[in-house]
DNA sequence: TTTCTTACTTTGATAATGAAAGTAATATGT
DNA sequence: ACATATTACTTTCATTATCAAAGTAAGAAA
């Protein structure tokens, strides 16, 4: 993997050269947007990334700290994947990223509660996300998620 | 090329298939940061990008609807590129990527102003940055940047 | 009219991706 | 207890992308 190659100390190219690839920001919106934990649930999404990728990504996002991987107490065979502080940081990105593809994409399928949430203050939002996340719960799932808080 | 595959129709996902590479969002942000626009100035980043991965990045981001490429009327070998308003619509990502980036890398880079223009309210810098671009300027460069604007 | 510049294209080596099959440890059902 | 299933990988190999270097054609500058 030559993909962490430092071309320069730029904010932007730093970040990017982190999760400025097909897979890293899905696995991050799999965890942040849908409370995805294991290996197999990343497997599982839309997009269907293979297991090889997978394994390198999750390594990958974890050696930059943006992942944190802790055994399964409960299953031994299983990993439990969370997102770091550095990896919750990442929230207002992958909102941006999301307003950007809903407001641009010719048909955009997310959801019904996601359209609904845009309407809500960018601020709010984004703080909700964050604290869901911080509290276990993620955008649309568990007992903090953003839909609970807003009512949606 | 293959990028474009279309794996799914999540915002984020779209989002990412568009610039979710390693060059496409280092040329936003030459464009909408230094103000970048000819192939020459592209070449000349800190990140030495190659001709044959430029050539095809910008037509990349052209067929994209991201930027826009017009002869140059005063010098019959170049082009000049610009952001188009759905590029330009990118600026919040960029900034949040950024943000993160100036947060998280131990040695960022960047001219001083920026670390000045991040102690300021987000809402006004994205909205200013924003209307430079849209000026002809961009958040370094030109009469109408954002450090023009916020006296830095 | 020679030389330089610009925006490419081509070539060939190296690296990343993707699909499929395999594996070892652990769990589950009977 | 035993057979089967599941989980998180690893391995293999064909396909695709990236990178560096060299080449090119149109136009500008001296």
């Amino acid at each position: 993997m030559k993909r962490e190659e430092n071309k320069s100390r730029c904010p932007i190219n730093f970040t990017v050269e982190i999760i400025g690839d097909t897979w890293s920001l899905l696995i991050v919106r799999d965890m942040a947007a849908l409370g995805k934990k294991t290996f197999g649930e990343f497997l599982d999404s839309k997009e269907r990334i293979g297991t090889s990728v997978l394994t390198d990504r999750l390594a990958h996002l974890e050696r930059k700290g943006i992942i944190a991987k802790r055994p399964d107490p409960s299953d031994k065979r299983k990993f439990v994947y969370s997102l770091t502080d550095k990896g919750i940081e990442l929230i207002p990105v992958v909102y941006e990223i999301a307003m950007w593809g809903t407001r641009n994409s010719p048909d955009p399928d997310a959801p019904d509660v996601w359209f609904e949430a845009l309407k809500r203050d960018r601020e709010e939002v984004v703080r909700l996300w964050i604290e869901a996340v911080k509290a276990g719960s993620s955008f649309f799932n568990g007992p903090d998620s953003v839909i609970a808080r807003l009512n949606l």
